[in-house]
Parts: structure tokens; C-alpha cells; sequence
DNA sequence: TAATAGTAAAATACAGTGTATCGACATGAG
DNA sequence: CTCATGTCGATACACTGTATTTTACTATTA
């Protein structure tokens, strides 16, 4: 028996914690979806057994917010510009791009209440902007409004994105050329007006027309705080 | 043996088709949430085998697929009115109380494209008022911000009821008397904006908050409207 | 009519899931 | 040293979606 063939002493378990946990988790849900994020798994890259997992976390739709709020973690800004207009904006595209790097964040976004205290921080920072521009029901409006705007914003693009990636098509060829049973739905002549949008639709790109929208909502916004109470 | 104790003769297998399928899922989806759809439920319904839905549907997720076109079925206006503006404010409303009855929708709203020929149809009659109001770009851009707008919320206002649910008190009184974890982040005098809101926000009726939002976003849509080309 | 081919349903099987429970073991207290 | 405590790991359970095999029956052909 060398050095080699003898066993390892048996590693001391690594301390773990919610951290290195949550790591792991995004880790793994980065690479594969959120459905490749099971306890099992998560555990084993940390070498440790599934039911050590429950000593910091008691279930997994609790792993799944913290692993939310860790991505607040990002969207939340360094340092405030002064305009409401731009802190929302830069709020929106902020969770945009985090999303667009953690993909499985479009599964759970707005799926719950967001009360971690990253979440925290980015709402409370939102609120600030606003603060004092309207009566409070007008600002909790308008912040409310652009979060769900951009929210769905973003889901509707994840989705779109993962279904071009699964037939490998851009979305526009893919509704022209491709996808057979769309095909035959816009053949039947049932769907005119669809039907001329898809023909005659130019492909715009996706961060582009979140923008525009955007705009809109937030000029919706601007016009309404603008005068003060009701 | 009697008429009693001699066994039924083995029940003819009930033919089965797509419909009695969803219609299933639907219900045990209705009853216990998205959670509570498993095929083999789904399948003891109606008193077949787990792998008999197989020969007509290839994958739970496209079984969902067809559960979300089915309510669009719901959603799809009987008739037509005139303006666009009421259009697309009927089909939010309309969403949105397709999803207080099928609260599950929440969680697939939005999650991927939909083709199925209902959400078709909904999609070709928005489609239709607004044609001609403006380039097709415009147009485009308008029914999917009003969509994304109406989706975020719905899913927002679906999450705070579950939270509401899940403790038992008014969203409002959950966070001012319980939830003790927001209190004591609250009480650290770290989110100051975030903590006057909480205390001094009156509690809004949900479909107020949603249907004001929405005006907002409509009215921010009538506005691009108006100049048809850019 | 008997045998056989083809098909639709059922049973079984597999690899995985979240989580409860329980036994072993290391550590600290008396 | 003995005993209590509490943590970790293994085991176990009830499920999941789905592939594969077995069975049962229907229809066809000889």
C-alpha cells in the first residue's frame, strides 16, 4: 500500500453556509436552466449530502429566492443618478442585462414578492427617486406600472429568444419559412391581419424595442407626475 | 355468484382525445395549482394509464401548451368593438380574469411563445383594430408594450395574493404587524422611503391598480399613435 | 374455422426528484 | 471516562416523466 492507493483521510466537511450554497446553486442553473438546480446536485458540488442542504435552507422554493436575491445583488446600482426618468430606466435595463446573463431569472421573475434585502435595496432606491414628486398612491402607481412593464418585457424576450435557439432560426425567418403548424395556420386565411404582420414585419432588434417601450411607459408616467395630487 | 359479485365486465376503454385530456388537466390544475398536474393524475381521471396520453400528447410541456391555449379560448371576445383603445383594454381584462379563475396561468403566462389557435385568434383580432393606425413597426410595438404591461401584472397581482394567502392576513397588515422579517428590515432605518411607503400606502383594490396602470400605458400608446410614421 | 399478423393498452422499469427519519459519530461537559 | 448533545450521512418513501416490454385483443388471411 503506497501513498497512493491509501485512502484519503477523510476530508473534514467543508463549513458551509447560505452563500457557498446559493453559489452553487446559480452556478448550476447558469449552465443548465433552472432545471438542472436540484438538491442533490447543488449538494454534491459542494461535497456534501443532499439533507445537509436543509441545515441552512428549509425548502427549495426558498433556495430558488435566494438565488433571486442574490441577482439584485447586480441590478442594484452603484451609485444613484440624480433624474427619476433615469433611475427607473436604468433599473429596467439593469434587470434586462441580468436576466440576459441568468436566464432561469425570467422563470421566477414576478413570480413572487421579491422581500430579500437586495430587493429591498433596489426598491427602496426606486422609491427614493420618486420620492416627493406625487402624492404616495401616484408614485406606488408608477413604480408598480414600470415593473410590470419590463417584467413581462423580459419574459416575453426569454421566451422568444429560447424558442429561436430551439429550432435554431431567427424568430422571423423561422415564422415565415419554418414552423409548419404556424405555416398552415396563416394559410387557412383565418389570420389576415397576423398574417400581413409576419409578411411584412421588418426584425427589429429585442434590446432596441425594449427601449422603445419603455419610453412610452415611462412618458406615460412623466405625464401623470407631473401634475402633483388628483 | 349473483349478479352482485360477478365482476363488471372490463370496462370498454373510454376513447380519449386531446380535449377530455386538457379538460382534465385543467381541472386538477384549477383545484391544486400547476404543482398538482401529473400525468398520471391526469390519466387516472380518466381512468387510463399514465402512458396512454402519449398517443396524443408528446411531452407534459406541450400538455400545458394546450391548457394555455384552451384559455384563450376564454379570452377571446365574443364580439368586436370598434375603438382599438378598447380592444386592448378588454383583452387585458379579460386575461386578467382568465387568471383570478385559472390562477396557474400566472405561472406560464408570458413563459413561451403562444401558437396555439386560440391565442392565434386573440393575437389576429388585436391585430386587426389597430391596422392602419400606424406603420406596422408602430403597431407592433404598441401591442406588445400594452401585452407586456398586462402580463407583468397580472403575475405580480397573482404573486401578492398567494403571498396574502399563504399567511392569512391583508398584504398591507402582513407587512406592517407580521412578517417579521421585513419588519425587522424595515425597522434597521435602512430603507427610510421604502418604510414611509409601507406606512402611510393605502391599501388599492387590485383591479383599480391594474386597470389605472393600464390607462396610463394606453394613453402613452394613443400618443404614438397619433404621428403615424416616425 | 384456425392461425397469424398487427395494433393499442397495460404493466413494468428506470433514473431522478424533494424531503422525513434514524443511526452513527465527533465533540464538549461533568 | 462517561454521558449528553447535536450534527452529518445513509437510508427510505412517495412521487415524478418517460422508455421499454408484455399482454390482450382485433382484424386478416389461409
Amino acid at each position: 500500500m503506497t501513498v497512493w492507493d491509501r485512502p484519503e483521510p477523510p476530508t473534514r466537511p467543508v463549513p458551509l453556509d447560505r452563500e457557498r450554497i446559493v453559489a452553487a446553486a446559480i452556478a448550476l442553473a447558469d449552465e443548465g436552466g433552472l432545471e438542472a438546480v436540484s438538491l442533490r446536485k447543488v449538494a454534491a458540488r459542494l461535497d456534501a449530502g443532499p439533507m445537509r442542504l436543509y441545515g441552512y435552507i428549509s425548502t427549495k422554493e426558498e433556495l430558488f429566492d435566494l438565488m433571486v436575491d442574490e441577482v439584485y445583488a447586480e441590478i442594484l446600482p452603484e451609485e444613484r443618478p440624480g433624474d427619476w426618468r433615469e433611475v427607473l430606466r436604468i433599473r429596467a435595463h439593469r434587470t434586462r442585462q441580468a436576466t440576459l446573463r441568468h436566464e432561469w431569472l425570467a422563470d421566477l421573475l414576478g413570480g413572487r414578492p421579491t422581500l430579500g434585502p437586495n430587493a429591498l435595496a433596489v426598491t427602496e432606491a426606486t422609491l427614493a427617486a420618486l420620492d416627493g414628486l406625487a402624492d404616495l398612491d401616484t408614485v406606488m402607481r408608477a413604480v408598480e406600472t414600470v415593473g410590470a412593464y419590463f417584467t413581462g418585457a423580459i419574459r416575453h424576450e426569454i421566451a422568444d429568444l429560447r424558442a429561436e435557439r430551439a429550432t435554431g432560426l431567427s424568430e422571423r425567418d423561422w415564422q415565415r419559412a419554418s414552423g409548419p403548424h404556424l405555416r398552415r395556420m396563416l394559410a387557412t386565411g383565418r389570420f389576415p391581419a397576423l398574417a400581413k404582420a409576419v409578411h411584412d414585419g421588418t426584425e427589429v432588434d429585442a434590446e432596441v424595442s425594449f427601449a422603445t417601450g419603455l419610453d412610452w411607459v415611462l412618458d406615460a408616467v412623466a405625464a401623470k407626475l407631473a401634475r402633483p395630487p388628483a
